[in-house]
DNA sequence: AAGATTCCTTGATTCAGGTCAAGAAACTGT
DNA sequence: ACAGTTTCTTGACCTGAATCAAGGAATCTT
């Protein structure tokens, strides 16, 4: 996928004018990242913030031990580390790739100067605000919700009501995500599988037929 | 405190020119509200963003079963419900007085009008993005640690790092604020008044002097 | 000041989910 | 194809915190 074209399609770009595309694309550096490789660490110092292109990043923040809470997965079109533009010069996450991915660093200069446009400026500040929202709600889930509540709600949020979903990484990484460790999830997918309600077989999830219809979250 | 007063000191309204600032106090609608009273509830329609001149807000959001998550509290000088801006008309969460207050609502469409002006833009945009790392920071905190070390950062990140405290609210909220259960939350204080390193009697909470120096979160 | 709420404490009990351990299975690079 | 990782599963066990229950303290109301 080239730049120009992702600009295009992605939700908040798309608003660009076509010139002010053009001067992002070429601001960009294009990147691209293995898997498991790490696009930066939590407290590099840093001058762009990025957006996917293609593939998976998982951003996740160390607590105390090793442990880690992870903040959230992008998913192409998507932007990440924008904390970078203003608030400080150091990444406040982890974020490291759950797949091969390509990603465009936009350095904080010119994205500071597209801020300029009235609506450029109103889409970021709407986005700020989605983001807002969402991690409030990761908030009540993670406080107010079971386990497996969480993995459905992930699933959700993630994939879509899907009945199959690849969902392209590994059951240790969802365990982390929807925050529970691998063995809890483990004996969970067991449970649900003996219940007749999803497995999960080379890399494919399936939900019962018609699972979603009655699920209320 | 009036408004205009008020506006001066508020870390991101004071780097308005006079004129605006006056915009914003003529535009600005003075409400009281008093201990226990709902300033807004979760799905209610507004059109306005807050700023509190005195008190104290809660901002919750409910979950399942009557459950509820704090989300933050509000203090003096900050501003909330910014959600409003674009996103949607309705609030994401309930605020309730946790003493008696006194907020400024602020209508959406002058702060677009004022969102014209760059530095106010910029400052606003900051102020979103130290937000969004505060929640994060929260997520952590929920996840990895556990009831005795959320007090503490709780602590630490409302009234700082002083010897006595006076929280102004119930250990009830309080527990809440950490979410914690007010059993759960009672014990605790019982553990830790025993253990010599803290004691809240009479509305106010005496930490063990140099207690802060050890600690580390 | 009595009555009604709401808040706080303490006890007993339960449980989801974390921890430790140790194989099995699945990938990885060479 | 093989050794070497990493991931996954399963078992035994533990524990922090929620739940249920119930009495006492504080606060608000009239």
């Amino acid at each position: 996928m080239d730049i120009d074209h992702l600009l295009e399609q992605t939700a908040w770009f798309k608003g660009l004018s076509a010139p002010n595309r053009e001067t992002v694309a070429a601001a960009c550096l294009r990147r691209r990242v293995k898997k498991k490789e790490i696009v930066f660490l939590e407290g590099d110092r840093g001058e762009s913030l990025f957006l996917l292109a293609q593939g998976s990043i998982r951003l996740y923040k160390a607590g105390p031990g090793g442990r880690e809470a992870i903040i959230r997965i992008v998913k192409p079109g998507e932007i990440f580390a924008e904390v970078i533009l203003f608030e400080k010069d150091r990444y406040p996450v982890t974020s490291v790739a759950l797949k091969d991915s390509i990603l465009y660093a936009l350095p904080r200069a010119k994205f500071h100067e597209m801020l300029k446009g009235e609506d450029f400026r109103r889409d970021f500040i709407r986005l700020l605000l989605e983001k807002h929202r969402y991690l409030t709600e990761r908030i009540v889930s993670l406080t107010s919700y079971d386990v497996e509540t969480r993995l459905f709600r992930f699933l959700r949020d993630q994939f879509g009501e899907l009945e199959e979903i690849t969902p392209g990484m590994s059951k240790k990484d969802v365990a982390n995500a929807v925050g529970a460790m691998p063995e809890t999830f483990s004996r969970l997918l067991m449970k649900l599988r003996r219940a007749g309600a999803l497995k999960w077989e080379d890399r494919v999830i399936r939900l019962k037929k018609g699972f979603w219809k009655k699920t209320e979250f």
